[in-house]
RNA sequence: GCGCCAGUAGCUCAGCUGGAUAGAGCACCCGACUUCUAAUCGGGCGGUCGCAGGUUCGAAUCCUGCCUGGCGCGCCA
């Protein structure tokens, strides 16, 4: 309805130009906002404000020849100058109810889909197989799994890419630690349990002899030149790293499955085609032995063009070949429409550089959308990065289980006579809820504050917060014993409260578009909060079973099934389970 | 040195494309459970929006300078 206040005022202003009110060429900037404060109305407009100018008019006097303007219809039931020249649309509120009805008939919740869907390549999560999962992935994978759900949702195609670590020299150290410890005899599954423990063994090894360092060196260059032995080998720690990863997905609820995975790996034989590409276009320059691509608008100390090197003297490759490459993968092969990385926002240069070089030589189309979606670091209560309390860098498996653990302590403390089957689900969902939340919670972009105690206390903003929300619902409808497809009749918005709480529900589309579009789940997580504790005070001042007549029964247990349907809804979104009791 | 990002209540964070009296949560203080889960709700306390200029009818938001912190800057990813 947002949209459909801008349009008429859009009318108005033709109006006022074919009647020279205003002049013809002017293009005002106005915007049609939700007012923060009730008593302005559930829409303002500064129209009137932006005209005074052009108009050489008084605001409040152009704000009354706009309202005079305004054709008559249902949805805003009342308008309002306020201020230096506000105009405030108070929404009609038979029309609001009606919109509830209408969500509540639809199974996707009255958001619909968009008109051109695009086919939007996500790259995520992408651990460096090499070691275990720590908490620097944690962010990666969550928001892009929270951003994938979405557009998936919106009716976007959406392809997401696991671009994980496969490649590189680090993997010589570890093809030969598994060589030596086979050649022991030793079961190199059993090694590898522990991958951090297996890379920390394999680097000291090679640090401290000379034997080692050389056959790691060595086996680097078998794998590369494709040994068969070798690349067995490669495949088989592989294999073992990924099922790690997917084990972590698992337990985090994140929609990543093997078919996601193309890693570095998978460009290989692409590297010498983005060579061949670039020197096409004229782009490849070499300079200091290295092939390089010298742009411009990218320029180092001394006001010199700051190379991207695509070859090393030594004929290597490096990440920004593999990156060129997937981009072009992406656009070629997969038809993307856009391309959203979900990466450390610390390599945002990188990322600009990528897509300049890339647009230049022609890898991406003009159309195609490009964004780096860059997050910032977890943080521990030094400010520094987030480490465990031995000063190690924090892997996931253990940041799960501590999450996991403390929201089952806290669930029995609650409930003394839980079995134990039960506090052991309820105390898994909860406490990855916990995790999620609190990252997901927060601006994308900006370093945040970890902290257990923050985010399981099951008091405000957090994770089991919004899961009671949800339960508190659901044991209505357990109680009422009715069917919730049975519930039919008019919505009938009474008290303040409902007015707000149906005024929210409505607003869900419009919550996913934004998120969709910048990438940022943090928006939906305030609006579900804001749901969820606006409901709270509904459930609190509004009786829904025993409320005083049948008709407003039938009216509150609608509002309360939209509301744990959007809940549901929007928690699966972020990646959040729900629970019917907790 | 150059570049990017950040600085908002005691703490953790929101604040949309410049809008009305800068908002939440935690902590602290008061009040509310014979009634659908009090893991809750209502109220209070708490802010020179880093500093100084500028643009504007209007600036936390845009521009300039400065201060503080973080990060990045040729063959690692």
């Amino acid at each position: 309805m947002k949209e459909y206040v801008s349009e008429q005022l859009l009318q108005i202003i033709n109006k006022l130009k074919k009647q020279q009110f205003i002049p013809e060429d002017i293009i005002p900037r106005f915007t049609v906002e939700r007012t923060k404060d009730k008593s302005h109305g559930d829409f303002a407009t500064n129209l009137a404000l932006t005209l005074a100018k052009p108009a050489k008019a008084n605001p409040r006097q152009i704000a009354e020849k706009i309202v005079s303007l305004l054709p008559q219809n249902g949805v805003i039931e009342k308008v309002e100058i306020a201020g230096p020249g506000f105009i405030n649309f108070f929404l009609d509120e038979s029309w609001l109810a009606r919109q509830v009805s209408a969500a509540l008939a639809d199974p996707h919740l009255g958001v619909s889909r968009v008109k051109n869907p695009q086919t939007v390549v996500i790259d995520y999560s992408s651990p460096n197989l090499a070691k275990e999962m720590h908490v620097g992935h944690l962010r990666s994978t969550i928001i892009g799994d929270a951003v994938a759900r979405t557009l998936d949702f919106l009716g976007h195609q959406v392809i997401r890419q696991n671009h994980v670590g496969d490649w590189g020299t680090q993997f010589g150290m570890l093809l030969a630690l598994m060589e030596q410890l086979r050649h022991e005899g030793h079961e190199i599954s059993m090694e590898l349990a522990d991958l951090e423990n297996f890379y920390r063994q394999a680097k000291q090894k090679f640090d401290d002899s000379a034997e080692f360092a050389t056959r790691s060196r060595q086996l680097v260059v078998e794998l590369q030149s494709g040994n068969e032995n070798c690349l067995a080998l490669w495949q088989e720690f592989l294999t073992i790293s990924l099922s790690h990863c997917q084990k972590i997905y698992d337990r985090l609820g994140v929609g990543l499955s093997p078919e996601a995975i193309y890693g570095e790996s998978a460009y290989n034989n692409d590297l010498p085609l983005v060579v061949r590409d670039l020197e096409k276009t004229g782009l490849l320059i070499e300079d200091q032995g290295a092939k390089c691509v010298f742009l411009d608008e990218f320029k180092g100390q001394d006001d010199k063009p700051l190379p991207m090197i695509i070859q090393k003297n030594d004929g290597g490759y490096l990440y920004a070949t593999t990156d060129l490459a997937a981009l072009r993968y992406r656009q070629n092969q997969l038809k993307a429409d856009r391309i959203l990385y979900f990466v450390d926002v610390r390599q945002s240069h990188h990322f600009n550089h990528l897509f300049a070089v890339a647009r230049k030589a022609g890898f991406l189309a003009a159309t195609t959308e490009v964004q780096h979606m860059g997050f910032g670091t977890v943080m521990g209560d030094d400010g520094k990065p987030f480490k465990t309390r031995s000063g190690s860098v924090a892997k996931l498996a253990d940041l799960i289980d501590e999450a996991e653990n403390r929201a089952r302590m806290l669930v029995a403390e609650k409930n003394p006579e839980m079995d134990a089957a039960e506090l052991e689900e309820i105390g898994r969902v909860v406490g990855i809820a916990s995790i999620k939340y609190a990252d997901l919670a927060k601006n994308r972009s900006s370093d945040y504050l970890f902290s257990f105690d923050n985010m399981i206390s099951f008091e405000g903003d957090t994770g089991p917060y919004m899961l009671y929300a949800y339960t508190r619902v659901a044991s209505i409808f357990r109680k009422a014993e009715i069917d919730e497809n049975s519930l039919s009749g008019e919505i009938i918005l009474g008290e303040e409260i409902e007015r707000e709480l149906a005024n929210l529900q409505i607003q869900f589309a419009e919550i996913l578009s934004r998120v969709a579009e910048r990438g940022t789940p943090h928006l939906l997580c305030a609006y579900l909060y804001d749901l969820a504790s606006t409901f709270s005070s509904f459930y609190k001042n509004c009786p829904v079973l025993s409320a005083e007549s049948e008709k407003s029964r039938n009216s509150r247990l609608q509002l309360c099934l939209l509301t744990a349907r959007i809940l549901k809804q929007g928690l699966e979104l972020l990646g959040i389970g729900t629970l019917e009791r907790m």
